[in-house]
DNA sequence: CCGCATTCGTACTAATTTTCACAAATACCT
DNA sequence: AGGTATTTGTGAAAATTAGTACGAATGCGG
């Protein structure tokens, strides 16, 4: 008795999501270290790298296994490895981008996706004009093929950016082809089924939450 | 004795983080009723289209004071006159753009800054081809007129999408010229001094911490 | 005008999240 | 090899955040 599975397994049930939303950050921190050639860091280091405690780290960490080693640290490629495993980043996920418009354009031409375990392999846009486009050497489609490019390009995941008033309704689309997961531009919270996540990338907000500390007053 | 200054004075000091961070979605709701006519509302409604509870509404609301009456609920129009002036929303902010580049463009033609308190009133960028251009009825400046127009326009607010490596140094100089607030849209977190706010939009983590939850596993 | 249905504001309780602190393990120095 | 300095992993404590539940108002219907 007393040592179990829990090391060699990632217990996906009992993290809390706080925790969760962490994960990808080490990963980030992590993958720079391994670049600059780190093979070993401490909960101390990577806190300072994150700015927080050395405590909150090991304790994270601890929800999906043992990784570290006792006066030593972690192994920077080890962890790494096992993190991206944990998140499922360990291959590719291929992703659709909806809402071919000045961000989905910026967004189509985003490099940063790829070397993070983001594949976008179709756009889609309602007009007619956009349909046929090539953006960063991908064609825009038409919303007709949509159930059929998600089927066969097993995409589960998909960026939002259309307008507000349509973004429900492309949302509910793709969840009924099976899209899983959203990420959302539009200033709303899609409603959706069980299962499905939404994350939504709302700039106002973020702003609105800084001015409340802004003491001295707005220009008038 | 009992009954103080609570409710005609904001207690900026005492309201925990998590808490200002919703009030902008509580703004957001409530305007959206005024438009539709709403007259009063309650803390049940409120939670239903925030999908919040009730009473987490009711508790937010009470740092601030008390807007609501009993066997009614909150004025529409009054609590949303509150929430802007506790939040620094009851007249504009004005802010710079730095990075014209393929999402700045799209930050600059957004429409949707504007409804919400936020006034983008300059754009920088450090390509020589770039300044002069205008986008959105804006014309590019370059960086060297950065501080004198900041002070001049009473700039107290930016939103930074330039590349990664750029970041931290074009924060700085926001912050050396009197900016304390910046919405940073590159793959790190600038450091900034105490005082000075900072919200990082970053779509990669944003997807990175919903794969944990597909379990399924992606492509390969 | 009275009773009943609402709904707020908040004291209290519960749950969650963070931090502390220490035994156990490891590395390193002499 | 022995001693000292690190550093992990984790129970327990502390702090924060959310939820319950109820008294006190308020409005409404008859
Ligand atoms: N531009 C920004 O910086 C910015 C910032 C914050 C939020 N947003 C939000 O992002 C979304 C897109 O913004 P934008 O500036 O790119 O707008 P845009 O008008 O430039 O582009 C929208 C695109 O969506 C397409 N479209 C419309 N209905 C569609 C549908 N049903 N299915 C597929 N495509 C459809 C349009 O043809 C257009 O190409 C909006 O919801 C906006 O509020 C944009
Ligand atoms: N495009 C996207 O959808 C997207 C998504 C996520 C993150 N980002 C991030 O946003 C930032 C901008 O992305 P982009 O796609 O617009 O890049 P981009 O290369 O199209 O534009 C960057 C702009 O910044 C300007 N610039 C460079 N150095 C500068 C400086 N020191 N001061 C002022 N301006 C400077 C450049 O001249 C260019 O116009 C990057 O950090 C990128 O990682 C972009």
């Amino acid at each position: 008795m007393a040592l179990d599975s829990a090391s060699q397994n990632q217990r996906r049930s009992d993290a809390p999501e706080v925790v969760v939303a962490r994960l990808p950050q080490y990963v980030r921190i992590l993958t720079r270290l391994l670049q600059e050639g780190a093979e070993v860091v401490s909960s101390q280091q990577l806190g300072e790298k994150l700015q927080v405690t050395p405590a909150q780290i090991r304790k994270d960490l601890s929800y999906f296994g043992r990784f570290g080693k006792q006066g030593r640290g972690y192994s920077v490629i080890h962890l790494l490895e096992r993190l991206k495993l944990i998140l499922g980043l360990n291959s590719f996920w291929n992703v659709a981008v909806v809402g071919v418009g000045r961000l989905g354009r910026a967004i189509l031409s985003y490099p940063g996706f790829t070397p993070d375990g983001f594949h976008i392999v179709a756009a889609f846009d309602s007009n007619p004009d956009v349909v046929g486009e090539t953006i960063a050497g991908l064609t825009v489609s038409s919303l007709e093929e949509l159930d059929e490019v998600v089927s066969s390009k097993k995409i589960s995941i998909a960026i939002v950016a259309v307008p507000t008033e349509h973004t429900q309704g492309v949302v509910d689309r793709l969840v009924a082809c099976g899209v899983r997961a959203v990420l959302n531009y539009a200033p709303i919270s899609p409603q959706v089924r069980e299962g499905v996540r939404v994350r939504n990338i709302d700039p106002v907000l973020s702003l609105q939450s800084m001015t409340y500390y802004l003491t001295d007053h707005p220009v008038d």
